[in-house]
DNA sequence: GTCTATATTTTGATAGAC
DNA sequence: GTCTATCAAAATATAGAC
């Protein structure tokens, strides 16, 4: 058989162009990204990027691709793995924690994709997506069908959960940059607490004015 | 006196070119910006940017400094304003979502800025910032104060608050775009609610456990 | 205050030698 | 597979007429 012209879809060098690009990607978003420093990151000739990759727009998609699915495939398997609603529910929000600790451009790459009102996203990056979603609306279910929780809707869950998450992680850099100015420390387990309180709470049968707080219900409607 | 060699603080189509801006970074982020584009939106020659603004960052900087001392005076006004903690906290968290539903561009640019690391970040830009978690801080030490809240890190209570409205109000745009595959409709007053309920009972002195959920404490500490 | 025309730099992308 | 050299387009900014 003849050398093939494709490039390899494994190699040292491209693992490196990925892992410049998920870098530079992360903290300079799509247009402040420059293939050239991609480039001078990974130590590789500016040619040898556009060698494995059609261009900057196809590199920028193949990283969004990976990070997402790799939190589909997280939630994925909290969900597999069973448990009560609350245990998955937990699972759920420690999964897309660790995937961020884990990988820290996620989170920036996840809030400059809704900013950027997904203009970047490709039908095989949305699936993943809607994995995500559709995880969560299904344990949710699983706990309304179990009494445990009431009829929510999942993505306003989602949100309150993700949300947190996600600024938590984001602002890692920016905490260390501005420490002086406001010199809190935050733990990670802090925060996943944090939101699985105030997601169980706010999913919990009881009402959430019921618990201690008399005054939960009122003013403006 | 002599005719003023600075342009006028105030004017028609400077008001114009802070609305193009307004929008333009919002969607595209500051690199993604274009000032030829800006120029067309405000239907002002390119030069006329140049004549009321020095340049491209000061212009960003220009609508951030607006932006930020909006929310800071918004959640200013509601502890100046007075009442429970509790109401408070509902007036904390209303201020913010009213302020980024006013202006649509708001919750996208502190996205980006967050991602960004704060590299467009200046000195008068800050202050504002810092007035946004101070004002909440101290609504979480009167009610601690008041024996109503427990003591928690302000800045994760901040992160739960703005987070999940941040990310409501920011994919409005996308949840538009997307909607045939998520024919999810969110209104305003449920995200507020629920962000509202998780917060309080996030906060409140009553462990979250104890509300009706039997579950909640358990699993990887 | 407003516009045209243009200077200057940067940047995504490629041709072609090795 | 890797590099040098370079093109063509785009983008920030300004000069100078009116």
């Amino acid at each position: 058989m003849a050398r093939p012209r494709t490039p390899p879809a494994a190699s040292a060098t491209r693992d490196r162009l990925l892992a410049a690009a998920r870098d530079e990607f992360a903290s300079r978003g799509f247009d402040g990204a420059k293939v050239d420093r991609i480039a001078a990151r990974a130590r590789v000739n500016k040619a040898m990027l556009y060698y494995h990759f059609p261009g900057k727009t196809a590199l920028y998609r193949t990283i969004l691709l990976e990070l997402f699915s790799g939190v589909a495939a997280a939630v994925a398997a909290v969900r597999q793995g069973g448990g009560t609603p609350d245990a998955q529910l937990r699972g759920f929000i420690e999964a897309v924690a660790d995937r961020g600790l884990a990988h820290p451009q996620f989170p920036r790459m996840w809030l400059r994709e809704i900013a950027d009102g997904g203009r970047h996203l490709s039908p095989p990056i949305i699936a993943p997506m809607r994995t995500v979603v559709g995880t969560l609306a299904a344990i949710l279910a699983d706990g309304c069908a179990a009494g445990v929780f009431r009829p929510v809707n999942p993505f306003v869950t989602q949100v309150g959960i993700v949300g947190p998450l996600l600024f938590f992680m984001a602002t890692a850099p920016v905490r260390e940059r501005f420490r002086r100015l406001a010199p809190i420390a935050v733990r990670r387990d802090e925060v996943v607490a944090h939101v699985l309180a105030a997601t169980l709470a706010a999913v919990a049968v009881t009402p959430p004015g019921s618990s201690g707080n008399a005054s939960s219900r009122r003013g403006t409607p």
